[in-house]
DNA sequence: TCTGGGGTCCTAGGACCC
DNA sequence: TCTGGGGTCCTAGGACCC
């Protein structure tokens, strides 16, 4: 049996921990620049304000609420997530961390609780509510799939206090029958619609069709195992999430600009920076990396025909991980798409063919690789950024120019209550403090 | 004025080989 | 008029996820 455990409204629920004045009140939370919505307490969701909606648009309704908005505080969630996480690793047996506010639990050889995984369950709940202060739904049945969809299913109810075991067929039966297709884990917007062209509309009808059918109509082998999934015969396994951090076999650092630039020196100081924070990503997971990408987009909801973006890849003569010579090769890149009198929005630079740092295969003609000496730098580099905070040590073309700016607007954010000194949470009793 | 960021997996099709 | 039959590897792009 597998528990799939998700945090409700994550960011949301994050800032409430902290100000509890929050609770019952209409609560949004903005992705990166102010611009979406990406977090929606089931008030803001009561107002018909959407999952991704620009913030411009759902703030008068917001406002006329009495509403609150904040702007994404990455460092509070991935610390509550932490959190979160370090609590089933203590609880279950085995854990692979999903996404920041959701975990499956493999519970295969749980005997004490066998029968009565609900109370499995609901024990988790209230641990997480009473250690992270975070509401969580549990979904527990016998694929990853179905965990999926009882927790959809428990969240969506207020029936089942937001815990639901799915653990006889008659109980399946029903929980595929609450559920539209669309909702099923792995069914997209396309999938979706081509399920409702062939009449299947609900999870308890995908789950009837033919495997060749799934074959056929549902992208291959993954449709297949979907549907697999949902007869109650597990196809995906629990990889579980050791202490190391994940291996990513890309890692990409992409931002939007508060105002557009348009100059060559201030987006050389926007790539240079966002390849500084990637090539971090890359040290900390002891990669190195072979391909590097840069982009640029224009507007995509201006007037201005597509393409909105350009980009150029490279292939490194020589894995590396060294923030210098990435930089010069991102510079490299951007020289070749930059077209002067054009208006950028934003810009990324993307790292791909990772390879463990230090195996690098190393180029026939060229005596390049990374030295010894260089990676002791980079090491260094990492370590005084990590004692005294971040972008305490870098590079120049990293920084902005005098009167330059390419960050993001971030207007709402709320203190780093639990990873920052400066920030930590006070609280005033009398007008004294503590 | 204002519209996010970072991933994964799979497939189709081209290039190339014998 | 007519134009083989398998393979492998790589890449771009689609689809999906949170």
């Amino acid at each position: 049996m597998f528990a799939l455990v998700d945090c409700n409204n994550f960011y949301v629920s994050c800032e409430r921990a902290f100000q509890p004045r929050l609770e019952g009140k209409p609560v949004v939370v903005l992705s990166n620049n102010d611009g979406c919505i990406v977090s929606r307490s089931a008030e803001a969701k009561a107002l018909g304000i959407r999952m991704g909606t620009p913030y411009f648009q759902a703030r008068p309704v917001l406002d006329q609420h009495q509403g609150y908005a904040f702007s994404s505080n990455y460092a509070l969630y991935g610390d509550m997530s932490r959190r979160v996480m370090g609590y089933l690793a203590e609880v279950a047996p085995e854990v692979e961390v999903y996404s920041v506010d959701e975990a499956f639990l493999n519970l295969t050889g749980m005997e004490q609780w066998q029968g009565d995984l609900e109370a499995y369950g609901r024990r988790i709940q209230a641990g997480i509510r009473q250690y992270v202060h975070l509401p969580t739904c549990v979904g527990i049945a016998s694929t990853k799939t179905l965990a999926k969809l009882a927790n959809h299913v428990v969240k969506k109810s207020t029936a089942h206090h937001g815990v639901l075991c799915l653990d006889s067929p008659e109980q399946c039966r029903w929980a595929l029958e609450q559920v539209a297709a669309a909702d099923v884990w792995g069914i997209g917007r396309q999938q979706a619609a081509r399920l409702q062209a062939h009449g299947i509309t609900t999870a308890a009808e995908l789950a009837e069709v033919s495997e060749a059918w799934a074959r056929r109509h549902l992208g291959g082998v993954v449709g297949a195992r979907l549907v697999r999934e949902l007869q109650g015969q597990a196809c995906l396994e629990l990889t579980p999430s050791d202490d190391a951090l994940p291996q990513r076999h890309s890692i990409a650092h992409t931002r939007s600009f508060g105002t557009p630039l348009t100059a060559y020196q201030p987006l050389l100081g926007a790539v240079a920076a966002f390849a500084t924070r990637a090539a971090e990503k890359l040290r900390r997971q002891n990669s190195a990396v072979n391909i590097l990408t840069v982009f640029l987009s224009k507007n995509r909801h201006g007037s201005a025909p597509a393409p909105h973006t350009t980009s150029a890849t490279l292939n490194l003569p020589a894995a590396t991980s060294d923030t210098a010579e990435l930089i010069r090769y991102a510079r490299t890149a951007l020289k070749r798409i930059w077209q002067p009198g054009s208006a950028y929005k934003k810009a990324g630079v993307v790292f791909a063919g990772l390879e463990t740092a230090g195996a690098q295969q190393l180029n026939l003609f060229e005596a390049s690789g990374q030295t010894a000496q260089r990676v002791r730098l980079m090491a260094e580099l990492d370590r005084l950024n990590a004692h005294y905070g971040a972008g305490t040590v870098g590079f120049a073309t990293a920084l902005p120019g005098k009167g330059e700016n390419w960050s993001g607007k971030k207007d709402l954010r709320t203190p780093a209550y639990t990873t920052c000194f400066k920030e930590l949470w006070c609280i005033h009793m009398d007008g004294g403090f503590l």
